[in-house]
RNA sequence: GGCUCGGUAGCUCAGUCGGUAGAGCAGAGGACUGAAAAUCCUUGUGUCGGCGGUUCAAAUCCGUCCCGAGCCA
């Protein structure tokens, strides 16, 4: 059942570097309400200064939540996370403002419209699928899963080796298709939306001055110990681990591991994370209900649209 | 000054025996249901350095000039 709280809750979606963080806190700063994390990297400890993680004094100013809960070497799925969040996030709701923040889009659907009933692939059955991926390649898996569920297989292409795995693996562990599955959690796709509507706010930004912000930031990132960090994992055994393979990680293993030289670095970061941008703002312009500010000139606009949104639930 | 090697898409470069050119990357667009900051798909007209010449036909052969790198003086 989708209804409104007293307390809002707000989305502030749109692609990295346009500002979400600092808009929601001085949101959360003006009517006591809380960060709640939905980026996906965010998600993990040590990962600090390349995801932009908000900084201790940001932190101070409003109360945030979801950040740092997962251990070096640890793993968390969208499934995993909605389920998390969507349980702290209502217990929140009772007495505060919450603001979702982040651009994984992914995951912020997950938490909006809940994710089908089909759990983590076993370990083993995704060992089993990589060592037949090796041995047979990628079309012979594509056609395996062109018979066994014919409708998905049209849906994904043959060199998408990781949706095909992930396909396969549900019909060894489950006995049935990501079709079927999919069939059955649209039936009861209204039990499974988040029970309070959110208020979407999206900053969005002209690419080129997208560009520039990105490149001060990573700048800022690099004076700030990027390498250190990134190379004190390494020293720790954590050179496989996920978010080591996210947008300015993957190109500092790089650097350290003499793959490319020290003036390639950060136009490649640079390249990556505007890469990153696209992919964010396909996702979130597919979402009608996202109301848009521009992260420059809108600024002001935007906080006043979250304002007067949270007085008019106040006022009733 | 002489010799050698290069000059082809925004970048790095392929281009066979002459038949007016194609890869990777970048860029642009898109997909996405349990690794998502990941993964994948679509998308390539450019004075082939300039000017002449040979030829039915020149990125390709010849001449000449310009630019870059190297070697010898």
């Amino acid at each position: 059942m989708v209804e409104s709280s007293k307390s809002p809750l707000f989305f502030v979606v749109g692609t990295t570097a346009t500002g979400k963080s600092g808009l929601a806190i001085d949101v959360a700063e003006q009517f006591s309400g809380c960060i709640f994390n939905a980026d996906s990297v965010q998600l993990y400890q040590r990962v600090d200064i390349g995801t932009a993680k908000p900084s201790p004094r940001d932190q101070a100013r409003a109360p945030h939540h979801f950040f740092d809960v997962v251990e070096p070497g640890g793993q968390m799925t969208a499934g995993e996370y909605q389920e998390l969040a969507r349980k702290q996030v209502l217990e929140l709701l009772k007495s505060q403002v919450v603001l979702l923040v982040g651009g994984s889009g992914f995951y912020i659907q997950a938490f909006e419209k809940g994710m089908m009933p089909s759990p983590k692939s076993p370990p083993k059955i995704l060992s089993e699928l990589t060592k037949q991926l090796d041995e047979q390649g990628a079309q012979a898996l594509h056609d395996e899963l062109a018979a066994k569920d014919p409708e998905y297989a049209t849906r994904v292409n043959a060199n998408d080796s990781y949706r095909v795995i992930r396909a396969l693996s549900i019909i060894r562990a489950e006995g049935r298709s990501m079709t079927e599955i999919a069939k059955q959690f649209e039936q009861e796709r209204k039990q499974n939306v988040f029970p309070v509507e959110p208020i979407k706010i999206g900053l969005k930004l002209d690419r080129e001055l997208l560009r520039e912000r990105v490149r001060r930031r990573l700048e800022d990132m690099v004076a700030s110990g990027l390498k250190a960090e990134v190379q004190s994992l390494i020293e720790q055994g954590h050179r496989d681990w996920s978010p080591m393979t996210s947008v300015g990680y993957k190109e500092t293993v790089q650097l350290l591991e003499g793959e490319i030289s020290e003036s390639e670095w950060l136009p490649l970061m640079e390249t990556s994370t505007m890469q990153l941008a696209k992919r964010q703002r396909t996702w979130f312009q597919r979402d009608k209900s996202i109301t848009w500010f521009d992260a420059e000139s809108e600024r002001q606009k935007a906080f006043d649209f979250a304002a007067s949104q949270i007085e008019k639930r106040r006022a009733k």
